[in-house]
DNA sequence: CGGCATCCTTAGGGATACTG
DNA sequence: CAGTATCCCTAAGGATGCCG
């Protein structure tokens, strides 16, 4: 296999998928979740999330961003719905304020961890992995289909109208 | 099942993981993947590349990205290996020059799909889905360890140093 | 057709200092 | 501790025009 996948690398468009059938600008998808993920500090302050960070100090100090940003972040991330804050106190503290990852947040893990897997390979290891908690398998990012079948390649994918609908 | 994840969205840190273990900063995946990735632009010119788009005036139309941004993409991803300049000559015709995904830049597909899948799930349906092409099932993007579970939530996620040698 | 040069505007982000 | 306010610099990107 070459270092080239060419044109086995696009995806097959059904029929002639047109741009105003929802691929493309405004509604395309892809282009609507990264007006949400904006920037790559987001994208940080949502990875420290996910590794444990609550308090604002700690992503401050864990994103190595500076303080406007992480606070323009955090506001941004709790009004679009990714984040939410939290107050807790441990006895005999005072009360603590915090940030959690809401469902919607959580369900960003998948693509992080096609972004980490992708950098792994690509990019050289880093030094840790991500595995199956209790099982401490290695982790993968998979493309199913839901007819059970695991697709390899971008080539073997394609583009179509979306059922009325459907999810 | 409330809106909130909380505490059980965070993945579980091995032992007392610390920055230089490789998981921030200048180390860490997720950093290094949106270095090269970088802006919004970039994402979309990748995006087209997987729709079929090959040559310049392609990509500027389709992505409703000006020209001088799509020559600065185009140059900085045939730069860090996810494109490759490509020169096709149709029956008849003077010869193209055009741009196709590399294998590294096919790599990248599970991320973009998703990026999508979260889109679909949260910012709502756009109206095209992605299936297995010739099967016709839609497609998901899975977590799965290499034990063979699929692992739904990341709560049941543990970051841990890898092991010497593994990929 | 496939760009590059120039100019301009806006957005992202750091540093520092300050406040409830 | 959890931010804001201010200032300043750089990067991203559009518009326009030119060029091999």
């Amino acid at each position: 296999m070459s270092d080239t996948a060419a044109s086995d690398a696009k995806i097959h468009l059904e029929g002639r998928l047109e741009p105003r059938d929802g691929w493309r600008a405004e509604t395309c998808t892809i282009a609507r979740t990264l007006d949400v993920l904006r920037t790559k500090s987001a994208m940080l302050v949502i990875r420290e999330a996910f590794y444990g960070a609550e308090r604002f100090d700690e992503f401050v100090a864990r994103t190595e961003l500076s303080e406007p940003v992480v606070a323009a972040r955090l506001r941004e991330l709790v009004a679009d719905g990714l984040l939410e804050r939290t107050s807790y106190r441990e006895p005999g503290q005072r009360a603590r304020q915090g940030y959690a990852l809401t469902a919607m947040g959580a369900d960003l893990f998948p693509a992080l961890a096609a972004l980490m897997q992708w950098g792994e390979r690509w990019l050289g290891p880093s030094g840790v992995r991500l595995e199956h908690h209790g099982c401490g398998a290695p982790l993968t990012v998979e493309l199913r289909c839901e007819a059970g079948h695991t697709v390899a390649s971008s080539g073997d994918i394609g583009l179509a109208r979306a059922p009325r609908g459907s999810r």
